[in-house]
DNA sequence: GTTCTAGAAC
DNA sequence: GTTCTAGAAC
């Protein structure tokens, strides 16, 4: 186990943001050394599927103005699962599901994608992660407790454990990659996600993918909107809490800008192409 | 979060 | 003319 964490914190020491504080990582690192694992880790076959496996290609067919309306909004209400179905998990981990808002709006989706087994790459007591259901690149996943926590603002500090565990679980992940060799990963939260459930995103740093489309995706990534998961723990402790910088949400708004080597593209298309150049396919 | 599309940009 | 984006709607 320790030799398995050891080779964590060796692949993580390459990916990690030079702003982040040495010092406050080496004394996370001796912790998460002194932790035994809770579970034993189950990763299911399905984890190496192909990562591309997701709906972002598919087009909705276009239809008429007349009927587009309603059209729309049944196709919408199609993608609610049945209230009968059969739960995926124990009542204990359904805590999520517990909400005033409906789970049938587009910003609950993740609740639902959570209890999915056929989402789910991996889960223990605490946690579980999911492919992302639009990945922005080769490999893209979610660790999301099992306990409810709207956002990053409903954090304090009882729950810096949690938040440890999700990056130890996360390095594990990204350890089983096929890929592991030749690909960066981050690991890090929206500053304002869109979607409720906290949930850590686990992302390598081609950003290949057909649904990555526009400049709110690319901005959400590869600027300061994206908070390292170092930062938002080492932020817990100090403050007990996490806040986001006046002016974050403009951060999306910027041009686009190569985050390997800076240079600044016009459009997506432009630094699609341009990011070929970086990562080229196998 | 996504899809769709009007109209800006080329 | 086509490509691309931004914003509304969901």
């Amino acid at each position: 186990m320790i030799k398995c964490l050891f080779a964590g914190l060796l692949a993580r020491r390459a990916t990690i943001n030079p702003s982040t504080c040495p010092t406050y990582r080496q004394l996370f690192w001796a912790e998460v050394q002194k932790r035994q694992l809770k579970t034993k880790n189950v990763l299911e076959s399905k984890f190496k599927e192909d990562p591309t496996g997701n709906q972002c290609g598919t087009k909705r067919p276009r239809e008429s103005p007349s009927e587009n309306r309603e059209s729309q909004r049944e196709a919408q209400n199609m993608k609610v699962p049945k209230q009968t179905e059969k739960p995926s998990v124990p009542d204990s981990h359904r805590e999520a599901t517990k909400t005033t808002e409906s789970v049938g709006h587009w910003s609950q989706g993740l609740k639902t994608s959570m209890q999915d087994p056929k989402m789910q790459v991996y889960k223990d007591d605490t946690v579980v992660v999911i492919k992302d259901k639009y990945p922005k690149a080769r490999y893209h996943w979610l660790v999301l407790p099992w306990q409810s926590i709207p956002s990053l603002k409903a954090l304090c500090k009882e729950h810096c454990d949690l938040l440890k565990h999700m990056q130890q679980v996360a390095d594990q992940i990204v350890q089983q990659c096929p890929d592991v060799g030749s690909l960066r990963f981050r690991t890090g939260y929206h500053a304002i996600p869109s979607m409720s459930h906290v949930h850590l995103h686990v992302i390598s740093q081609d950003f290949d993918s057909p649904c990555l489309k526009n400049k709110k995706h690319w901005n959400s990534f590869t600027t300061d909107y994206f908070i390292d998961s170092y930062d938002v723990i080492q932020m817990l402790e100090t403050n007990g809490r996490v806040t986001v910088k006046e002016g974050t949400s403009e951060l999306l708004k910027l041009p686009l800008r190569c985050h390997v080597c800076r240079k600044e593209l016009p459009t997506i298309p432009a630094l699609k192409e341009h990011l070929k150049s970086h990562f080229p396919k196998k």
